[in-house]
DNA sequence: CAGTGGTCTAGACCACGGA
DNA sequence: CCGTGGTCTAGACCACTGG
């Protein structure tokens, strides 16, 4: 069988690119097995390196998935929107949700939510002391949660705030406080007035895949919030969304 | 010379992580020359192949560039936040800046912006469709984009309109208009009342790799804006933006 | 067990671009 | 010119997993 494109592109690349058509037609539906590399070599008169080039730029695209030995290789499921960070602002209520309140958005989706926090003191990393405004290197609460839903891994989120104010509060606890984080900066002192979201996309490192389990190819969403108070910012939380599971939404008025 | 890493990884994944430290504390320094494949093949004793791997592997990660013959690959520069998108909401001016006002934001910051427009007739595709709320495969008007920054290719969008509103107006018209859209749409009666932003990331597909002139592991951040007047939504506009220059940025009251 | 993908070797030819 | 990365071949061994 010989390639569509009889350009001059490489060979790994029109067979890539025939795989690519059929599962943009359906003819290898989600969920459904890919041909094996073996397959394709003969069906191509190609070595097996070769035919190996066009799967893994399909994997690398997110398209499809890595081989677990018998298992093959799958077209992967686009379960778009499956978690939706919505940052709402009616003009009546001015309720401001953000990323913090994963479990209430994962328990109405009819999801498992689940997190483990760790809580320590760490010397700020540049792009936080720059955003906090304090000199790098200082001392400051760090909060690290992994979000799990249904069991598996979501997201990664770290929030930073200034080891001043954080003694003795629920910052330091290393346990969900369920009223929202804004609340409790306001119980504070530290009403928030303003925030900024950074929203940017990258390729994740090793830790990280590791961490989120997510396949080659899938890139991540990073979030980071700066929430101001009345005399600076008092809170950096950054936020790793694995892209194949993740969607950002922004409601707002015209 | 072994590789620091002696545990059962793979070889190439011990070469790629040697790499990785020497990049991140500066022995590779942004914009340098990253160690050719022969010269991994002998310092570690592996084939060329194998040497091969661990640097795609990093030009996946964003890490390093693609090589180009004698020049070989470079540290990738981190030119970060290079473009930024801000949605401001103040109190007082209630002013939406979108992704529309790209000439604006680049010319703000000394830069020069420049676009290609094309205006056509199309078949609303499946996912434009759903969210402007009229049948798949609808007539619409399609404006696409090209926007350039100093020359280079920054950003692809494309715009959608029922094409029941668009007949005689501007937005037939394959030239910038200036004023901004929402003052367009408002001039045509469908003033916008709101609007919902969706973000989400993926690698790029060839094409869009190709005219973005994206290398080997950057992702996009894809922003896809509805906008809504009072009889429902009137505009879908899809922004693709190459994840090594665009940064998201909304900036919002507490 | 049998076949899969993951890893690795040792070669080869080519287009390209810096010196 | 000549070394670079890009492509390609034809093998090999292994861990894992589904039937």
């Amino acid at each position: 069988m010989a390639a569509v494109d009889g350009g001059d592109n490489p060979l790994y690349q029109q067979i890539a690119g025939d795989l690519r058509a059929a599962i943009r037609e359906g003819v290898l539906p989600p969920g459904g097995k890919v041909p094996t590399e073996m397959d394709l070599s003969q069906r191509y008169s190609v070595s097996r390196n070769t035919a190996r080039m066009a799967l893994t730029a399909l994997a690398h695209e997110g398209l499809i998935t890595a081989g677990r030995a018998r298992a093959g290789r799958l077209v992967r499921r686009r379960e778009q929107l499956v978690w939706t960070h919505r940052v709402s602002l009616s003009a009546v209520g001015r309720r401001l949700a953000g990323t913090d309140d994963f479990a209430e958005q994962t328990a109405a989706q009819g999801r498992v939510p689940d997190q483990t926090i760790e809580v320590g003191i760490v010397a700020a990393p540049g792009f936080v002391a720059e955003r906090l405004e304090v000199p790098a290197g200082e001392s400051l609460v760090a909060r690290r949660r992994l979000y799990l839903v249904d069991g598996a891994p979501s997201a990664l989120a770290e929030s930073y705030y200034a080891l001043s104010f954080a003694q003795g509060t629920p910052l330091l606890d290393p346990r969900p406080y369920h009223r929202g984080t804004a609340a409790l900066l306001a119980e504070l002192g530290h009403k928030t007035v303003r925030t900024a979201d950074e929203i940017t996309t990258r390729m994740p490192d090793p830790a990280e895949a590791l961490r989120l389990e997510i396949g080659h190819g899938v890139p991540v969403l990073a979030h980071v919030r700066i929430s101001y108070a009345e005399r600076g910012p008092v809170r950096v939380a950054t936020t790793i969304l694995p892209g194949d599971r993740h969607q950002l939404r922004y409601d707002l008025p015209g």
